[in-house]
DNA sequence: TGCTCATTTGCGTAATTGTGCAATTGTATT
DNA sequence: AATACAATTGCACAATTACGCAAATGAGCA
């Protein structure tokens, strides 16, 4: 944890500003890609991350649709966002595409975010209450 | 884990039907609750989660919006979406309302995720290739 | 009680997103 | 070359969501 420390203050509201460490803001942002939660926000994005991940192997498109009530062209554009996300990978094989979960990248970055999370708890740092007066 | 087992097989593809192991399903979508990643899928409430976490203390609703560039009204709305997902928690204090965030739930269901994915890993278990022939 | 301030809620609108169908692309097979 | 199949893309439409403004709620204070 570095000691640098920036404070913004509120225009309207000086002595009540959120005191905000801006290393530490960094640290977290790194750790908060929207489009991956964004991408894990639709339940049928769940479904299909779920469904693969306890699959086990590569998939083709048409064996992963046909778990779900929804066309095809749509769980190709979900797999799509899925993988642009960083939580799926895919590879051609012939006609087929082969969607699998990246487990290693979706796990390192959960526990990534816990632990900078947790570099941000009050309990645990001692740059508690600096408030600019 | 559990050796109970099911295989969903495809209807016009059967031999290669997606093997799914049941209770690693569940296990894996009690993990997934798709309106947590939805309440962190848009840029602005991610802002306002890590400016609240790296704040450290319970903030009034004031000073967390005036730092993002939309109406207070609408922060309003984020926050109690993300208290609704489990993110943050809030409490009354005469006019003001504070809200914080939820560290330990947070980092709980992050790494009891990144468990449940790691228990789906094929490096991880015996059960790979379970193909209905 | 009347007033002020902080927050929430109602409502209308613009933007985004999820979806299905049809057409297209790309790859193998005949 | 023609055909068959898997997957993707274009397009239109419905549903959802983010947003700002104004009004309402609620809690302290004169």
């Amino acid at each position: 944890m570095s000691k640098s420390k920036t404070t913004i203050t509120c225009p309207h509201d000086s002595e009540s500003a959120i005191t905000l460490d801006s290393c530490c803001t960094e640290a977290l942002e790194n750790h908060l890609p929207s489009d991956f939660f964004k991408a894990l926000g639709d339940p049928n994005r769940i479904a299909l991350v779920a469904r693969l991940a306890v699959c086990g192997r590569p998939a083709k498109v048409s064996e992963i649709a046909c778990c779900l009530p929804i066309d095809m062209s749509v769980v190709s554009r979900h797999l799509r966002q899925l993988k642009d996300a960083g939580i799926l990978e895919c590879e051609k094989q012939g006609k087929e595409v082969l969607y699998s979960v990246q487990y290693q990248s979706i796990t390192k970055m959960l526990r990534g975010l816990a632990d900078a999370i947790d570099e941000c708890c009050p309990e645990q740092r001692r740059c508690v209450g600096t408030k600019k007066k």
